[in-house]
DNA sequence: CTGAAAGCGCTAACAC
DNA sequence: GTGTTAGCGCTTTCAG
């Protein structure tokens, strides 16, 4: 900056206004100073301005599980929509679906480091008080899908339990008496949560939840599969799964298809190209990327409303038919 | 860091020392450093240290189009996978599909103001010769998928031309000879290679090119689909499609579906769950997770060896067969 | 091994 | 309108 301002024949405080479009500057030596700009190929340092005006970054940390899981990805463009709309920039930090709740923290002390404005967090198991301090002084926290634990914040979760209760409830009108579960870690607490909402819409219709085939910790596609194998081999065999997220009901829906057996799927979570599966599917429908909008959207009201109490949106989910049926 | 200083009754250099894990301080000091540190919730401002040292600021951004995309989610969590094993972070600028190159060079200038290590970017039609500066005062760039007009610079893409001509041959040899084409806009450098790619190989059967039902310009399922109704509604109704991206592969299935007929789908992309599609696909498959592993990987080469020429990588395609058939 | 001083690139005050 | 002087929070000399 100190180059332009020599090359320009001006003070640096003047090629300050110049960069940051201030108005009272002489339209000659504004003119020089752009000229001097582009010959010297000057791009102004944005985190030196910052340092010294105590002015935001204008950026926002998301941390996500994993962008190639298609709830993650709508809830990052939900979120990358209204940062942009606030001239924001969003850096995207994955740990993955396994990492430890130490990795996770320390990765949230990492963007506090870069300064970002605040956060928009996908909490892992583990407890999550130590942030209280951040929050405190000033970084604020948004929690989306999964409440942390031991801490009251900000957060935008589903209606689980309802959700995985209208599920089941709808399986069992259908006549199912038999129905296998098919869930993620117990720990991650919307599973556990649908998980509650499920058995409990089994005792309403007096269905013992004991006997009822289950299958915990599945985190992929693939054991999903081996899980509804198993079952289905069983003398107790279902006639109706359900799924506890995406990845589970993708699994069950290919060892069905692969037997060709017609057993009824249901599952929490809609995903991309749902409605041209090869069976029928009743799903647990909500918007992902009205979950990141809504948390962004939160995110960047707290800024301005730094006291004001923790919120907390529970977003209601839709049971929806999908999949193209039987086939002929 | 003041305040920590005068707490544990240290000079700021000791806690500076502390903070950045220098072993040579006393380990009575750095106790006292520590405690001050958790007493006051201090936290190392990283921006103010980069300011200083000139050090790397350990962020490289991301340009691509649309996260909800599944080519650029995988895109990106293949860069994002590279970018933690460097322990650097990942600001990824999304710009919509339809952003013109404006927006495009500014949104990279704004990411060089942030001073990123480097960017890797899925470029968008426009010349992008004005990124030589930058590129000349040290920031990196990688392009992936589409190679910008007007710069010579590291770029990983694929053999577009090369995908697309094994497609329409395959399609050719299942006894095809009208075969429609369903491409985005043409100024999209890739599009525009497959769509020469598969005019050549119709040229090469004998095929009269310019009586092949064409689309383009096609951006979205719908768009695709429509356009698909409207060449099967025609007086030369194809017996197949060649779909130049996974959108237009998509809303071909659909029409297809809808009406149960039995034209031939080939497409490029291959994309989640194209193996439980109700009808046969012909897709011309790549790892797009990978292309983003290369090119970050080539980003942080390129930190090293600063000089060296450009590098361009061209990815081979695959065909595969998909989807689960016509059904019984 | 520790500390004092200087300064990274920029902007907020205040002069001029 | 414009320039000068500090100093943001940290690290880097280099002297103790």
């Amino acid at each position: 900056m100190t180059d332009v301002a020599r090359e320009a024949g001006v003070s640096l405080k003047t090629v300050s206004r110049v960069v940051n479009n201030v108005a009272t500057v002489e339209s000659g030596m504004a003119e020089r100073v752009r000229a001097a700009v582009i010959t010297l190929g000057f791009r102004p340092n944005q985190l030196a301005a910052t340092l010294k005006s105590g002015a935001s970054t204008a950026t926002v940390g998301l941390v996500v599980r994993d962008l190639s899981n298609s709830f993650y990805s709508a809830l990052a463009t939900g979120a990358a929509g209204v940062a942009r709309r606030h001239g924001t920039q969003v850096i995207t930090a994955t740990i993955g679906e396994s990492a430890s709740p130490e990795e996770e923290i320390e990765l949230i002390f990492e963007l506090c480091r870069r300064r970002v404005d605040g956060l928009i967090i996908v909490a892992g198991p583990g407890d999550h008080s130590v942030l209280a301090g951040e929050i405190g002084m000033g970084t604020p926290m948004v929690f989306v899908d999964r409440v942390p634990r031991g801490l009251v914040t900000d957060s935008v979760v589903l209606d689980n339990a309802g959700g995985a209760h209208a599920a089941i409830e709808r399986l069992i009108a259908d006549g199912h008496r038999q129905i296998g579960l098919v869930m993620d870690h117990l720990d991650i607490e919307p599973i556990r949560a649908r998980f509650e909402g499920a058995k409990a819409a089994m005792r309403e219709a007096g269905l013992l939840v004991s006997q009822a085939p289950t299958a915990t910790g599945v985190r992929t596609p693939g054991g999903a599969a081996e899980a509804v194998s198993r079952m289905l081999d069983s003398n107790a065999a279902p006639s109706a799964i359900f799924c506890g997220n995406n990845r589970a009901t993708l699994g069950a829906i290919e060892e069905i298809w692969r037997r060709r057996s017609r057993v009824a799927v249901a599952g929490f979570d809609n995903f991309p190209l749902a409605h041209l599966m090869p069976i029928p599917l009743t799903l647990v429908e909500y918007d992902a990327s009205d979950m990141g909008r809504r948390a962004a959207e939160m995110l960047f009201r707290r800024f301005e409303r730094h006291t004001e109490l923790p919120e907390q949106v529970i977003l209601p989910t839709t049971l929806i038919q999908s999949g193209i049926g039987w086939g002929s």
